[in-house]
DNA sequence: CCGCGCGTCATACTTTCGCATGATTTTGCC
DNA sequence: GGCAAAATCATGCGAAAGTATGACGCGCGG
């Protein structure tokens, strides 16, 4: 508790000398200074604004998909109920299946030997799941698919 | 919290010291507005792209959201329907936290990000956490979680 | 026959996870 | 004030996961 005391002490005292060097200075120099600083202050804190968000947050893709919203029919769509689902992102059976068993929170290695096929297959698919559904870790593909209807 | 105020303290000295130095310059030399405008912008510049970065941080957008409810069930019983669970596992708020983040297909260091804390303290959590569930892997944990009703 | 999609596999490399360990700090409670 | 749980952070290491690239065989339609 005093500590917070203390931090807001400093806090103020740090606040307050700042604010009589801006009046100091805005009183001996006759505005034009204090009023280019002020600008050249909004000016730059916007830039870096825009830079930070524009230039070193390029992290994020948007992943856009054509997915129709209309969603007709409860009656069931016949055969095929969520395999439209995954023809229309691409996805193989094979995949979707390498897919059910990343779900089930099992490792490559032990998809692997579940399918009998070598873990650099697994990992194979995997890559190409996670590109087709716009994911970059299995978690996020996990997550994705369900959002999607592809997984239950 | 000692070490912050020293820090604190010492952040403040150096800018005061700093803000002086500015003004001695600017009432010695005559042209070094130029030199004080470089100054407040660059200061402002970085202040800029640290609140670009950190706090205004988009982070990850999902584009295509197409999720067919249909008619989620009714409202949760009693009063804590899955805190029970939760501290019935001794998992804490905050590891439940983290966990939400992982099954939301994060990695660790966008989890440290998004709640302002280092990918180290996300990686203690998420294997404290993991070990109390029996997991060993993120998806296995998500998976478990959801079995336990711990996560929706 | 030839191309193409699919499934399979490998090699090499980078990145992320997960684990162990120890430390400091914060917080709630007595 | 002091204690215990919780939260924070770091370091180091091995294991997984993920990326990139190339290759091979197989069935199928043109």
């Amino acid at each position: 508790m005093r500590k917070q005391v203390l931090i807001f002490g400093l806090v103020g005292g740090v606040l307050v000398a700042l604010l009589q060097w801006i009046e100091f200075h805005f009183l001996v120099l006759e505005h034009s200074v204090a009023i280019y600083g002020v600008l050249i202050a909004i000016l730059f804190a916007g830039a870096g604004i825009w830079l930070g968000t524009k230039l070193l947050a390029p992290r994020e893709r948007i992943v856009d998909r054509i997915v129709e919203i209309t969603t007709p029919a409860p009656p069931a769509p016949s055969a095929t109920p969520e395999d439209n689902i995954r023809e229309r992102l691409g996805i193989t059976r094979r995949e979707l299946e390498i897919l059910e068993h990343v779900a089930r929170g099992l490792s490559n290695r032990e998809i692997g030997e579940a399918l009998f096929v070598s873990e650099n297959t697994v990992k194979t698919h995997c890559s190409r799941v996670f590109d087709k559904l716009g994911a970059r870790r299995r978690t996020e593909a996990v997550q994705r698919s369900k959002e999607l209807g592809l997984l239950a």
